[in-house]
DNA sequence: AACAAGACCTGCATGC
DNA sequence: TGCATGCAGGTCTTGT
């Protein structure tokens, strides 16, 4: 489920609840999420100090203080809650972390496309996971030229290039419909089309979605919990995404949102203003 | 090399 | 009620 904004509220949550926190124990309840977890996991991160939480895409990274790395993806399902250490297990939590001030980080996943792993901090970048993933929407350097450098003699359709985590890294199923429907530009259109000055357009509205998502985040979320000890999601409303059928907020005519299947995932886009 | 389809796994809504 | 079907916000792997 989680894209970016959902990622990036989720580190924010965690960020107080461990940075500056040794872990004294580990729970690990499954030998595998999407891919068998680390020799003794949970023994490497016990006693271990997190020295920062951050994001890079849709990972988070935990860094520790004895210079290796957690890495954790949420994949489709994944969650995280902070609770009390004594919170009856769920049948999908599958990691739990505590802190020596008596939290708990519980990682659950339903699905398990999420991932965990713990690698030295010297070469993350070049870790199999991170080593192909395109800029930062939200970096200094991501504008309209750069996002028009990497569409360039792309003949997929633009809604399957910005899922493409080696072009922009962060966007998923919502958030392309959303940038696409803000930015005018038809989700069927060829990715090389986009390249020049659409891309113009394209780079900002990318940018304003998520930024506009992750305020509501943090706006409807005090400390980015949930009063069910969940965090980083929040209710978040749409403009194209699953309202088939609707009214296009951008148009005041009688045209409805559609939805296609591009690359087997449903698209969400007004034919009228998307072109 | 680029692209589409298949695979992974569980839960939920829908319809018969 | 039970059961089958299709769908879900991700991404790695496989095949064309």
């Amino acid at each position: 489920m989680p894209e970016l904004p959902e990622v990036e509220t989720v580190c924010r949550g965690l960020a107080p609840i461990l940075e500056g926190q040794k872990l004294v124990r580990v729970v690990q309840r499954r030998a595998d999420l999407r891919f068998p977890l680390p020799e003794r996991f949970a023994e490497r991160l016990e006693g271990r100090r997190v020295l920062s939480v951050s994001r890079r895409a849709k990972y988070i990274l935990t860094e520790l203080d004895d210079a290796e790395v957690l890495i954790t993806h949420l994949g489709m399902s994944g969650r995280m809650f902070i609770g009390e250490a004594a919170r009856p297990p769920d049948a999908h939590d599958h990691v739990i972390l505590e802190t020596e001030a008596g939290r708990a980080v519980v990682f659950n996943d339903a699905r398990r496309f999420g991932m965990m792993d713990l690698v030295p901090r010297a070469g993350l970048a070049s870790h199999k996971l991170l080593r192909d993933l395109g800029p930062e929407p939200l970096g200094n350097a991501f504008d309209g030229a750069l996002l028009s450098a990497r569409l360039e003699g792309r003949r997929t359709p633009i809604k399957s290039a910005l899922l493409d985590q080696r072009v922009v890294a962060g966007l998923g199923n919502i958030y392309v419909s959303e940038a696409l429907h803000r930015a005018g530009i038809s989700p069927r259109r060829s990715a090389a089309t986009v390249a020049g000055r659409r891309a113009e357009l394209l780079a900002p509205a990318i940018r304003a979605v998520l930024e506009e998502a992750i305020a509501a985040g943090g706006s409807t979320l005090r400390d980015y919990v949930q009063a069910s000890g969940e965090l980083g999601y929040f209710q978040h409303a749409f403009r194209v995404y699953d309202r088939e059928g609707q009214p296009c907020p951008g148009c005041s005519g009688a045209c409805r949102i559609r939805r296609i299947v591009q690359s087997g995932r449903s698209t969400y886009y007004c034919p009228t203003r998307q072109r």
